[in-house]
DNA sequence: GAAGTACTACTATTTATTTAGTTTATTTAC
DNA sequence: GTAAATAAACTAAATAAATAGTAGTACTTC
């Protein structure tokens, strides 16, 4: 899979969001001070040259959908994560994780719960 | 903290290996086709400017260090994956993994006793 | 069917990134 | 002490990314 550059992961993440979207619906959700129309628009068809959407025709819109589903990309950019900087290992992360983060005692039962159902599935 | 690009990324991998080095030793880490010395010469350069390493002058060569660790850029490209992917929730990234990956009982049992590690420091 | 609107397609511009050549200074080996 | 090697500094050029303007086409509403 390619990277999403950021302007591109920025539409995408609109887009899941939005799951059908014109390009117009998407730049409404822009906040603070929005691209332009075209901006947006350009963003689009390159997407859609590397695959991450595609489209419908309705009239002369086109209604965007993702190609690339966000839970395939967030394994995507995860792995990248996990291999660069905690060598493949997903206890080394936590471990890391729960040292720098003042995270809090619930947040911990609730992994340990998520790894046991894990554990008897297996 | 900025963002590390691809070929910034590189070196960097190759300088936190390698603690300190001068430009000749980070070129001869490339594995493969190695870019040009006066590449690496000009992303250490831009990596300067940035912040992200310094230099002592041994003679009239220039020997590099990290001013950034692998371990905090590693906190920040971590967070910013979590954030963007996981609602900043680390039991979603675990229970996302462990679904989603072959990973092994061995390395559920090596997490849950880092989290109980964690758990009595509370 | 003309006026306005909305959209795409094409083109352009700016900035960031990647890559590396050339020049100049410095060091080293004979 | 001169030739070769090495390194930095400077310059340049190609590619990628981000942004947006303009022209033209289709749709809409009176």
């Amino acid at each position: 899979m390619k990277e999403l550059t950021k302007a591109e992961e920025k539409v995408m993440q609109l887009l899941w969001q939005l799951e059908k979207a014109f390009t117009r619906e998407i730049l409404d959700q822009f906040e603070g001070t929005p691209p332009s129309y075209t901006t947006v628009a350009t963003v689009l068809t390159v997407l859609e040259q590397k695959g991450f959407v595609d489209f419908e025709k309705l009239g002369n819109s086109k209604r965007y959908y993702p190609l690339v589903s966000k839970e395939a990309y967030s394994e995507f950019a995860l792995s990248n994560v996990v291999g660069k900087y905690f060598e493949g290992s997903l206890s080394k992360l936590v471990s890391f994780f729960t040292e720098k983060k003042n995270i809090d005692l619930n947040e911990l039962d609730e992994i340990i719960d998520v790894i046991e159902k894990n554990k008897e599935q297996k």
